[in-house]
DNA sequence: CCATCTATGTCAGTTACTGTCATCAATGTA
DNA sequence: TACATTGATGACAGTAACTGACATAGATGG
């Protein structure tokens, strides 16, 4: 065994998760969740940028997994079609649901947590944006499909967590699609 | 003559302004910038919540002239319309060119500046659903009118800094719309 | 002339975060 | 076996963003 208990940066995700759910974001302090994930508040920061960060760990992995399919696609699919095969992928091997509704439930409850959300969501769309145009999707379309289908992505997630009209991730997706299309049919479907 | 000098709010948003440019956001604190306008720190934190809410000032104003467009706006007119007409309202009555220009760069280089605009866009294009609802537009009309009106909004804005392909707010924003036209015909313009 | 109001100053306190150096198990190497 | 190196962590001091509580003094109204 090691001269620590492993995992420090999973305990720490846990303790932080455990706290802010408890007694809210602002009123739990970086050393409250050191101290529960038995670390000193300087490692929390080690693995942290910052108290915020910690729920947002998912999102790079997101990214990998939506830009990596993107870029496989076939060269005759239209790219908001891309787009949206690609957040259907990333479902499953991203998110556990329990997790993601107390997840939800805090960012909801603190401004400085949607921000950070938005900040996420803005980067993903722009690299979203890139992988396309590196598949030879000029602009504007690149940018369009991106910031359209992180909208189908946010949408999606919250009918997801809400568990309406199913706790499916992919008919999740298809049916914000379909709402979608109703309302820009040209734009989405050909 | 005062106790003071008058109008603190308005020197401290300009020492502000200034010491983020020079030295940059993160580089500046909070009591350089009460130094620079004549009063303590304790009295910058009771005109603006935090260091960042200097650089967002006029996004409350900006949000009233717009609801009150469109809560005047004909009734016969498309959603989608009556939120353009109030971006192109908004244009010569809220921004400085100049300052728009300084302040564009601030916030371009520092991610936590990024952050707090994404949700007062935010803020914004859920404020503009909620007005287009009241006037009895269903959703998801109402907020994806809201949220394409707030995307011209940001691309029109960018080009009105830029100066491409004009300086002039209210040709920046038909520009934009009509870029987007050409992208999604028929969810714009019937 | 007095009471109150309002904007500000003063000051102590909390906490998010950072830089730096020490420690010590694990690991590789002679 | 002995010894140097590495990597994760602890220890600790420091900065700066905020917050709360109370003091002060000019302006204002009766």
């Amino acid at each position: 065994m090691g001269r620590w208990l492993p995992d420090a940066h999973g305990r720490l995700a846990s303790a932080a998760l455990e706290l802010y759910s408890e007694r809210g974001f602002e009123q739990t302090t970086a050393l409250e969740i050191a101290e529960r994930a038995g670390v000193t508040e300087r490692t929390f920061f080690r693995y942290f940028a910052d108290k915020r960060e910690v729920l947002f760990q998912g999102s790079q992995e997101l990214q990998r997994i939506i830009l990596e399919t993107i870029a496989d696609a076939p060269d005759d699919m239209r790219p908001i079609d891309m787009v949206v095969a690609s957040l259907e992928k990333v479902g499953a091997q991203v998110f556990d649901r329990t997790h993601s509704i107390r997840r939800a439930a805090i960012i909801a409850a603190n401004p400085a947590l949607q921000e950070r959300e938005l900040l996420k969501f803005s980067t993903l769309s722009a690299a979203i944006a890139e992988a396309l145009r590196e598949r030879g999707v000029p602009d504007p379309s690149a940018t369009l499909a991106a910031e359209t289908g992180v909208t189908i992505f946010k949408i999606g997630f919250e009918s997801w967590i809400a568990g309406t009209p199913s706790d499916d991730w992919v008919e999740c997706i298809r049916e914000t699609v379909a709402q979608l299309r109703l309302v820009t049919p040209s734009a989405i479907s050909g």
